[in-house]
DNA sequence: CTCATGAAGATTGTTGACAGTCCACAGCAC
DNA sequence: GTGCTGTGGACTGTCAACAATCTTCATGAG
């Protein structure tokens, strides 16, 4: 019980798929892979250093997941989301943090809502610091928390996937809200039904919270989020 | 527009991964593979006569899916749920179907309400004539046709993929419920709400639905199910 | 008799090479 | 000049072999 690492990972087990896998998702979700470049198999496998064979499993998952996109015979492109499927994905989203939201409120212990506040605090300290990222990973973490805490693996396990999806464009996203202040308060306004033990205010609130950026992508003109980049693909 | 598959599937271009992977996921829905069988790749490949290679890649993609649990160096066997893990699958299954009939009843014509009509019907058919596996066929159809009515693609793939884990078990969960008479009752109250439109309605008596085979398995020594089978993996 | 040790067998992880397909571009007919 | 056709290159799909690891079983010490 003294490992450096005691969960999920007892020996430096890991396959290459997954060390790939991990990694290519992280230069997703990081932006650093931007939605719409080609992942061609042997400069990517060259640069790892690897062989085609893991990378190509990798990919496949990856795809699974919904973080790319393979057309057969033809590679695969970084998954770009279309203005709808992201709608989609947020309706979805609502839907399982709401739930996550009722079933966590009861279980819920003076810790953990004392944790939550915390986070809200330091997210509105970010806020005043003007740090769009730092707000982005906080609010971020804010929401995995709660869903954590409904007890609710599979739920933690679609929600998790969900968000990966949406990804990038939820960070920019926040800018489309009304701001970070007024999402401080939202965060807040749910907290204080949280710490009331009342579980369907708390999901009122957060369902309005996030329809938010819904209602705008729905009927602002918010299409340069999605029309833009074109992608160089590979410019060296 | 006259090609014999006018959807998907243009030209002959599904990659060997595709088929296995397609084959093995109708395999393990079928039943014909057991929760628990052991994948070994070598005899699996022979017996579909290919290479590892994209049989492995198969593998990756259904366990993205959830179907088939891999143990790093240790091979891949067919997932098998244990009852919390279906607990858990049944409550994010409630909150999608129910977000799913919110966005479909506004949206449903009067032939969709027809057509829902003449699936319980043919439901109830099959129940007077004592045919469980066509009346666990028709409720699937009828879940899912409610949920693709909803016209929010994420929502419906999140939920086929749910319903696809939760597969085989499902069916006998249906014998848990207060049997094929009260659950067409349940449809018919459903569909009801919906020729009223009434979203909300709709809603909660989906909700209730839902939560009936999970009642029962939360209190009764439902354990029969899942405690079951250590199967005997290959038989020839 | 029990448990540790080690070798043999079987299985997975990884690699490099071969085969087939798609795309781009040059050449030619009109 | 425009459009079709064929060839070349690059890429993906598939395969078979090699390497590494895990399991099993026999062996021997205590």
């Amino acid at each position: 019980m003294s490992a450096t690492r005691p969960l999920a990972a007892p020996l430096e087990n890991r396959t290459l798929r997954q060390q790939v896998a991990d990694h290519l998702r992280e230069e997703i979700l990081s932006a650093r892979l931007a939605p719409g470049s080609e992942l061609g198999e042997v400069a990517l496998a060259r640069s790892l250093g690897i062989s085609r064979g893991p990378l190509r499993e990798a990919l496949g998952q990856l795809a699974a997941e919904g973080l790319v996109t393979i057309v057969p015979r033809r590679g695969a492109v970084v998954k770009r989301l279309t203005r709808q499927e992201f709608i989609d994905a947020y309706e979805v989203r609502e839907a399982l943090e709401s739930l996550a939201i009722k079933l966590a409120v009861p279980r819920l212990g003076a810790a953990d809502k004392a944790e939550l506040h915390h986070m809200c605090e330091q997210m509105e300290r970010a806020g005043q610091n003007n740090d769009p990222d730092r707000f982005f990973e906080l609010n971020r973490q804010f929401h995995a928390r709660l869903v954590r805490a409904s007890g609710n693996s599979k739920l933690e396990e679609v929600h998790s996937q969900l968000v990966a999806q949406m990804g990038r464009l939820m960070k920019q996203s926040l800018q489309l809200r009304g701001g970070i202040e007024q999402s401080v308060a939202e965060h807040r306004a749910i907290l204080d039904a949280v710490d009331a033990d009342d579980p369907e205010r708390a999901a009122r609130l957060l369902e309005e919270h996030i329809e938010v950026p819904q209602r705008v992508l729905r009927s602002l003109a918010a299409q340069e989020i999605f029309e833009q980049e074109e992608v160089p693909g590979n410019d060296d």
